[in-house]
DNA sequence: CTTGGGGTCTTCCGTTACGTGAGGGTCAAG
DNA sequence: CTTGACCCTCACGTAACGGAAGACCCCAAG
């Protein structure tokens, strides 16, 4: 089976003079052309373009792309792989510049005005290169899904009702206290949120404190998190997010 | 205080000539000029190139960055806010992008090789204009969570038991169905399934077909909300989300 | 079998957002 | 008062296509 220019233009969302444009610089020469000349794509073909695409969209020339994809040094699965990191830290710059906005908007509503520096800051570097602190954070992060979704998947029912009960019982604690108005910074409200934490490593992943502090954020902006906790007592989402980042700040580096 | 344009130039990361071009084409005309003819750039200036970056980032083309900047019903902070949900968008789409590369390397590593269909799905839009299909989840996916928290903040401990008690009741029939074998594209299943989704529409905002099997995914995806269901029962999760689907492509559009 | 509508071919010029000098003033330091 | 770093204005070059022209190809319907 193979395709027209036509065909392979529509599933890729690209024009046709872009799939010309491809073959004329050689970067992406159909398989074969059909005897009146018309250009013949096969599946490796839209492999290739894929990948193309991709590295097009991580803002590489593609010159570049044609030499990345070139490199008989480089298997499919190395591209992947490496298109996976390159995503990645797309992801972060825009929430850094997403970060940048929000400050933006802070300075502007307390009508302060940003140094140059601290106003381009984030139009520093952008291209894949160089993350070593901030990065760390998130790799862990991403690695956390994984490893939880490889975890999880040898859960049997037994598992998973010991480990609701375990977690069930942190939150138990939680509403006890905050119920008696302990303070969410005290150390019994800390205490119970480094049990939390150590539930979460111990059952679904290695839960640094950064990553716990992102947790117990997404239990109060996201409602269908909230709701769990709201259900057992009002206003319990937002107290375990304070007491997770006060222990968090406490214990956490 | 005003700046030069090579102060400039570094201090936003592009080169000179690309501050000469923006001055051509009337995109950004530094404040004054020296007696000799230098560019000077005032604070304000700078404010400006801040919002053109943005929109570069965003993939606006120099002409629409004019347009945009130069309304004059549109104030700074709508901007700011502007912008900060185009890089929402922009976060999501790269997130997809990262889920269509980890199905990719699923895919070669079991040998599989994907439809065109498949293969292209994440390219389909991206650019920030005439989206009305798949955008429209986005948008409003976006606006849901904002209409949910608006909505959940007055409710109290009585409407959260009672949510939780009408969401629970789906959940058992869910896991009923299960239990009896039927499939999830049953007119059963697929009935709890619509249910399911007017239950969120009644308690935390306008839940579509899209943004439903969106969710549904989720449930699978993640395993803190995969927990809540596999401890009902096993594969009850992906259950769920086989139902959901099912009913969005029977019902919705 | 031919006729029309759509898809495809190559060719070529246009466009956007700059890059890259060329040739020549400007300015602060030594 | 020179020297090196910076600035100015042309002006042409480039990357990655867009768009249209003129011609060929394909196939389904009359």
């Amino acid at each position: 089976m193979s395709y027209t220019v036509g065909q392979v233009a529509a599933f890729a969302s690209v024009t046709v003079r872009t799939l010309h444009h491809y073959d004329e610089i050689g970067l992406l020469t159909p398989g074969e052309r059909s005897h009146a000349g018309y250009r013949r794509y096969t599946e490796a073909d839209l492999d290739r373009l894929q990948q193309i695409l991709f590295y097009r969209e991580l803002g590489f020339s593609l010159e570049e792309i044609t030499a990345i994809l070139d490199d008989p040094a480089v298997d499919p699965v190395t591209h992947l792989r490496r298109q996976h990191e390159l995503l990645r830290g797309r992801i972060d710059r825009l929430r850094d510049m997403l970060a940048a906005v929000e400050t933006a908007m802070e300075a502007k509503k307390m009508g302060i005005s940003l140094t140059p520096g601290e106003r381009f800051e984030v139009f520093g570097d952008f291209r894949p290169e160089e993350h070593e602190p901030e990065a760390e954070r998130r790799w862990g992060d991403s690695d956390a899904y994984r490893e939880s979704r490889r975890r999880t998947a040898a859960y049997g029912k037994a598992d998973w009702l010991e480990l609701k009960r375990e977690g069930g019982a942190v939150v138990e604690g939680f509403a006890a206290c905050l119920a008696e108005g302990v303070p969410a910074t005290d150390a019994r409200a800390t205490a119970l949120a480094e049990r939390h934490r150590e539930h979460i490593s111990r059952w679904f992943y290695a839960c640094g404190y950064d990553i716990h502090r992102g947790l117990a954020d997404m239990y109060v902006a996201d409602p269908r998190f909230a709701a769990t906790y709201e259900a057992v007592a009002e206003g319990l989402a937002a107290y375990i997010r304070d007491a997770v980042h006060a222990n968090a700040d406490e214990r956490g580096a």
